[in-house]
DNA sequence: ACAGATTTTGCATCCGGATGCAACAGTGCT
DNA sequence: AGCACTGTTGCATCCGGATGCAAAATCTGT
């Protein structure tokens, strides 16, 4: 038994005897139907099978009910939890994710082009987008909200985890546990958490009277291996602190303390992180990091979005959240106050 | 310098100086159109910012060019690679993702009629739909690729790794090389690849005069851990071969070994998993394992898709790609023929 | 320059649901 | 019964592009 033509709202009304605007007013909450029509056009709807079409309500209601997703490194570890957690919140307001995965920024134009024609209601970016791309969605009128990101000097509403104040913790932390040659490996210099992240540390560090090599990551495991290397040829060896501008970074550069150094850690190497994903928590790491509060910041995210498709004059909102220490055993903090 | 309302072709029509019809054809490939208007009209949409509207298109062509893409658990550190590549494939298409996450079987019915609202043209699914919600794509003819899964006795289009043969790859070097009490943590019971996974290498080892003890886990980190435990116990300790049917779990049993157990993988304990993430490679576990050929497989599920899409009538197929061994550090394997 | 072949163009209509408006039914009250 | 009022319902129309068809424009060959 194959239905081989989808069924309309005209079908289901034939079969239940009314008129095709009744059948919009029973799937359109908020309209004016009697129960006992509502009671027949259901019944007649579920045994055709019947589900309204959004492209067509999406056309004359101009909702699409459709919300962009751009994630540039869905490879990352962290992102797909941000993204299965968007996603899930959306789905509760009843809107759908249309997918958009970023490789390069190269092809970030083509894809945009999907977005518009999607008609989408908003977009919730995790990505590297340009300050002309961004203004575009103003200029459409397309509510945004960026994930960690900061965009047209704080004109684009956000959604970030301190940077700063984490870094300051985690080097608050390293300093008082009387480390002494401190090395940071950063994320790409075009990235904006990675910039916060390492100028926070920095500046904490200065103001402690410290002070801090820097070398440049990718953000991955292999970028904190070399990273590590990089930093123990310039401190002949002597490096003994380690800031990694993210998660990943740190347990590559772990993993190359242990194996290529046969160093200690945290023990001869105190090694930090930053985003608190999963394999930090791995007996072989137990990494030391500031976990960002994921659900607190997709929750976040998806209401301001929210409001900002009901009212899209609401002015910019930058909301930022604590990240919460781990303590971890991969590097030697100070003794908790009042342990 | 906002535009407030839309445009549509209608209005690049007019600043072209032509008929909406023309517009039309001017982004439909295809359509008869003199290089002339073409060039007038592409100019005057640019300089609109005109953007065609997916679902009017949609609507009439009754084409979505939205394909769902159902992934159950994104935190699987798995998926996300897949989930990457399909989109990008997908996009070369000009077709645009609509992301379903999957928390639990619950709310798959919810999430199904957003896809059927949207009248996606196919699904790539890897989530565990029941037979029903299967039979459902069918019957509207929607197209619809398995990945990692089989469905309705092979009436579905999937494409899978070789679980069996893969599983027998293993095996056979953990018997040739001589270990002799085996134990398996399954991934959860209903799940396809689990079974194929564990029933491969029970079937290989019984060939082979051996035996396996099997406990279940959940394909996480924590179930690796707490599933070597338990065969510890079984076994009082005797274990020299695990069996993990997925890199996460061997992972967390790897950890758990050294941690909890204080033994020396891979010199008294082989462990080995399967699937090839990125974590595997890690210097931490050097995971002896079983890499999917994500890049073929994801080209593979795309491009069968894409051909049904064409045909709805193309008989149903099922594409298994060969994994590949990686040799890695967390398992002592026979010495390679001819090495 | 002209008939005929070919391409380009515009007109009108359609897709499937949403909604303002007017007609209609049902309720409570005098 | 009569009247005002709230609650339902159907009609007609609209959203924005796609496309069959016929008219118009362009090209071909002589």
């Amino acid at each position: 038994m194959t239905e081989s033509k989808p069924t309309t709202s005209y079908d289901v009304a034939q079969r239940a005897g009314v008129s095709q605007s009744a059948v919009s007013r029973c799937f359109r909450p908020g309209s004016s139907i009697s129960p006992k029509t509502r009671a027949r056009v259901l019944a007649a709807a579920s045994e055709l099978g019947y589900h309204p079409n959004a492209m067509a309500s999406g056309l004359i209601t101009k909702r699409s009910n459709l919300v962009a997703v751009m994630i540039s490194n869905l490879t990352n570890l962290y992102y797909p939890e941000v993204l299965a957690e968007i996603t899930r919140r959306l789905s509760d307001h009843g809107i759908s994710v249309l997918m958009v995965a970023l490789q390069a920024e190269s092809d970030a134009d083509a894809m945009l082009d999907q977005v518009w024609r999607y008609r989408v209601d908003g977009a919730i970016i995790a990505a590297r987008l340009s300050p002309e791309q961004l203004t575009y969605f103003a200029r459409r009128r397309v509510p945004v909200v960026l994930y960690n990101r900061f965009g047209e000097g704080g004109a684009v509403p956000s959604v970030c985890c301190d940077s700063v104040g984490g870094e300051r913790l985690l080097v608050d932390q390293l300093v008082a546990a009387g480390h002494s040659v401190f090395g940071i490996i950063a994320g790409p210099d075009d990235s904006y958490v990675s910039q916060q992240r390492v100028s926070g540390a920095q500046q904490r560090l200065r103001e402690l009277g410290r002070d801090a090599l820097v070398v440049e990551g990718a953000f991955d495991y292999d970028s904190g291996a070399a990273g590590l290397r990089s930093l123990m040829a310039l401190t002949d060896g002597r490096l003994d602190a380690l800031i990694c501008a993210n998660d990943l970074m740190a347990i590559g550069a772990i993993d190359c303390a242990r194996v290529t150094f046969g160093i200690d850690v945290p023990q001869n190497l105190s090694i930090v992180g930053f985003d608190g994903v999963a394999p930090a928590m791995w007996a072989s790491y137990r990494l030391s990091t500031i976990r960002q509060p994921v659900r607190r910041m997709t929750e976040a995210a998806v209401s301001m979005l929210m409001e900002r498709i009901e009212d899209p004059d609401l002015p910019p909102e930058i909301r930022t959240f604590s990240g919460k220490l781990i303590e971890g055993e991969s590097a030697r903090l100070a003794p908790r106050t009042g342990g």
